[in-house]
DNA sequence: CATGAATGAGTATTCATTCAT
DNA sequence: TATGAATGAATACTCATTCAT
């Protein structure tokens, strides 16, 4: 038999040969197709029905990612590293409160986010989150975030008790109160109006950044 | 008379004939054995894994509850009536604001609220939101809610330009980001500090309170 | 504990003493419910149902009958004894050819009939017919059937060359054709009307019939 | 476009691309083993056994065929296709009379019709019946039977007044008292004698026959 | 490489039977 | 004795994963 270009655990072809052509579509169209389908059917798709909506055949799946959890790993990385690019954006933005209330807006806002933060795997997805390529996108995501907060704290525009992982927790739970509002408009931004109220400085903070005094850098 | 005391589609006996001793506890510990497996292994959990943890055989849950989803809707509505028995007890509180808040940080704490708000049951909950026993359960918890900060808003102690749909959506999230706190005690403070200083009324708003004249929005 | 009473295999009481009032009509009503309720559900009907339109708890046909089978089995040879005791009555009837004709058209007609003989229990019967009280029952229906066919045959008016075995296989055939008509009055009488040619002799037999001499008894 | 290749709920494939090799054997072995198993267990015979005899997973019994319920209406219709298949070609053999009687004898004796016929598939079939694939089967050979019937009575080899409808429920009977004979042939044929010559014109009729003029009804 | 048929462990649910009340 | 709740083996069906074509 041909040496298999074997999948490895996270869907990363372990040859340093990259893929051909038609197998390159193919992983995209499976990602995009295992993203919209967890969307709608949430974890318990099957992957099969992904399948369908990639139109290929089941094999072909199995022959990116070695099993549905690395291939919904996989569509949770990609959300995390469009993430992450879209904060690293934002982060050479001119007014820095804006920046980071910006990225917290679509973040939310766009179903990767909402979704792959929002419910993810069901279970415990501590596990997950710990090792490998996962934690690597989000560690990623997190010191890019963490530069959007550092930013937007110096110029006192986001309250300054609170750290990146009080903001990712945020995040998560933002999401999912945007998708709770299911289609509502004028309920997310209130939604959303809300966290971002409770994000800035307290009077106190304000009152200080009135004054002319330059705390930092 | 036909003795079937069989288990209606809501897990409430057919008959009006209250249950018998064990019976009763048995269906106790069903309901408790389901909210903590179903929190920790989410919506997917199995139900002879439920039955294990209650100790009992899955025959006699399916005796409770006539389908898996029936026993779902079972722990979703003893989550919410407690929520509304709590929110009800804090109407009479002497302090509008701080009953809000304090309802608001139990819903996000205990466990029920948590699960049971956080994820329901996989994918397309709406069906099931929409009618039987667990509709009925959400609006009354509602009106108690709505009773709870109407209060605290005409108390000028929460923002008057938030509903209870977005205050209902606020806490689904708050909650799920509790959920991704993971036991730091101190993180989830500071998640739920970031919701209540954003439900608090802007300053003029603040300002207007110390007026001693109007009462009511 | 109290000496139990225990139902033997065949749901005969094993002690001598003979069952309590109220027993005795319970177990009538669980024959009747048991023969009503798998007439229309098939074997494949549930204790529960026959204990519900009977209209007493599971455990109480169990205490009458050990196991479902026995019950099925029952009902069975009660439908049995039925037969074999119209057999006997319309021995003595004057018209033998018309006697035996008639236990056919009642046999098939009437549902006990329909039902214990031709579906009975599903799969591989012939275990259950080889022994116990349910071959006793066939066999004291063979006899009284012998006896009838013994005389319509005799006196010409069935013909000669079939035997009780073959009348019997007609029979269950007959009641399931009948079964088969589902209601339709007409079709069952042509149905019966074809059968109870088949078994009138032939033209040879019938014209020695019109010969004067008599050939037997 | 989509490859999802699956059951439809009758057993036919759903797109018009034929079914691999394997696959059709498989198939063919699932018909078989299924049709052998529901004849001696009756139709509550489990879907794992007939797996078993057709040596296979029980998942690809499900492939092929979406519910147990399309599995047994497969087998039934495939019975009812031969039969119609057998009518057809005696629809041409020279004798009308004999064609009718070796259409009815073969139709007992295969297994096919036997069990086919005979149980069918336990309750309540009239609703199967109606609707789909077994409907249009029935009615095929329905019409396939009434023209061998119509022959046989146009040659006044059958009796004029019983119609297909009858005829039906003969068979159906026939073949339940062939299955009780349980494999003594000479008392199969007994059974058929009678019902054979229950189909033959009365006398009368037969001496119509020998008029040389009348050809139909 | 892609396909989709086959596999078989796993899941919800039923039901005959037992046993505490 | 009667009741009906509890039991647990059995059943239909699903779905991630493997493998022959």
């Amino acid at each position: 038999m041909a040496p298999r270009t074997r999948a490895s655990k996270t869907g990363q072809a372990l040859s340093g040969r990259p893929l051909r052509a038609d197998a390159q579509r193919n992983r995209a169209r499976i990602l995009a197709a295992a993203e919209a389908t967890l969307a709608d059917k949430g974890p318990s798709a099957s992957t099969e029905e992904i399948a369908h909506r990639a139109e290929v055949a089941v094999g072909t799946i199995f022959r990116h990612f070695p099993t549905k959890e690395a291939l919904v790993e996989a569509v949770f990385v990609a959300g995390l590293r469009q993430l992450a690019e879209q904060a690293r954006r934002l982060c050479t933005a001119p007014e820095p409160g804006a920046a980071f209330i910006t990225f917290l807006t679509e973040a939310i806002t766009r179903s990767t986010a909402k979704h792959a933060f929002a419910r993810q795997m069901g279970g415990d997805n501590t596990a997950v989150m710990s090792r490998g390529p996962v934690a690597e996108a989000a560690q990623d995501l997190r010191r890019a975030m963490t530069a959007l907060l550092d930013r937007a704290q110096r110029a006192k525009e986001i309250r300054g008790d609170i750290d990146i992982t009080a903001v990712v927790a945020l995040l998560v739970g933002a999401s999912r109160a945007a998708e709770h509002t299911d289609g509502d408009e004028r309920l997310r931004e209130t939604v959303l109006a809300v966290v971002v109220d409770g994000l800035r400085p307290r009077d106190a903070d304000r009152w200080a950044r009135e004054d002319p005094s330059p705390q930092d850098q």
